[in-house]
DNA sequence: TTGGATGCTGTACAAATGTATAGGAATGGC
DNA sequence: GCCATTCCTATACATTTGTACAGCATCCAA
């Protein structure tokens, strides 16, 4: 790899054999599951064979790896979408809430896999949710430093809110559906019910 | 079996065989999930052999349907603790809201178990999140009869905002604790930011 | 053109795991 | 005491699944 693949997309048609399988593994594993998702499924899935997973990531672990930096990575561009010299003027925090928000309803799988890897894998260092925890720190420093976001609290609790805001909802709303569903013919002329999850101190 | 265990505990020292091997598997299922749970770990902690589980369950899947039920039933136990004919005085619906909150504080496994249930077998008829409504409804209904609860909103709202402000919490807080462990310097002296969550129509 | 690197397939294999079964031990009714 | 039933162990087996590997195809630089 020379310096860097020119503006790879992470989503499109005409991807490389092993983008394809990374994109599929998202999928599956949103799906079903880590553990439960073969490394067969997923080259089917991509169109390839299984000995073109190992060839391209070696192990499962690292094929894993590989799908919570790419879901990283979308985090990330999308804040930088939303500059924070921000032209388009007004409010950049919202902005990039908005931005989150609209990008994590765009992608169902982000959901599903974040929502299975603070289950399965809490506790384990350098993981995902330590990545995104960094990056949401990150984002509140540089916002905190060009006087946008005031610093009456500690960056760790800004940090939780963000999170718990953007993810609680998303992570409780099947138990919602699910439940509405089972009532579905009660609820049926009116809206199911959402949720609002708050983080008090 | 001729009528009923004769209040058989679902806790406690001396169990039979097959009630071990049903709590083994809630505590394993719980913490590392179905699928990730080899019979043979569910044997050892039970102290049997994997053929004794075969013998009294048949298959994994149904002992993880007694696993269910077992739980079903601590729930419709904890409830019928606070009668509806509360000599006890008072607001008998508070009552059973927070004997099922201590049920759920002293058993980490039912609830564990449970997070993992809606996700990874939501949709699913005839499940947990099913068998958990239906126990809500009923209760709902009882108390609506017996003119404690208002008929303003449907069964069904109500439902869903006694098993989402009960299990929500219970649900995100892990996240919470993640995240403000990452932050655990900064937020040092200060306890942990607590979850509130409430549903919207 | 040639040679080496890279992408890719098909097959093979060992470990893990759910399930089946043969048989021994214990238990309770007669 | 004896028999049937239930409880329980040990072993075996088929399947699934992650990983390894040998070899063919493709492509690019020299």
């Amino acid at each position: 790899m020379a310096q860097r693949a020119p503006a790879a997309p992470l989503r499109g048609d005409d991807l490389t054999a092993k983008a394809r399988i990374r994109n599929a593994a998202l999928d599956l594993f949103a799906e079903h599951g880590v553990d439960a998702t073969p490394l067969r499924a997923v080259a089917t899935a991509a169109g390839v064979t299984v000995g073109l997973i190992v060839h391209h990531y070696g192990t499962k672990e690292t094929l894993r790896e590989a799908v919570e930096l790419a879901i990283v990575e979308r985090f990330a561009d999308t804040i930088r979408s939303v500059p924070i010299d921000g032209a388009a003027g007004g409010d950049v925090v919202a902005g990039r809430d908005h931005a989150v928000a609209d990008m994590l309803a765009a992608s169902p799988a982000v959901v599903d896999y974040l929502r299975r890897a603070i289950l399965d894998r809490s506790g384990e260092r350098g993981d995902l949710v330590s990545r995104l925890s960094e990056l949401s720190a990150q984002q509140v420093n540089e916002l905190r430093d060009a006087g946008l976001v005031s610093a009456r609290h500690t960056v760790g609790e800004q940090v939780v809110t963000i999170m718990v805001r953007q993810l609680g909802r998303l992570f409780l709303q099947p138990l919602v559906d699910r439940i509405a569903d089972e009532f579905a013919d009660e609820l049926d002329g009116t809206a199911a019910p959402q949720l609002v999850v708050t983080v008090s101190r």
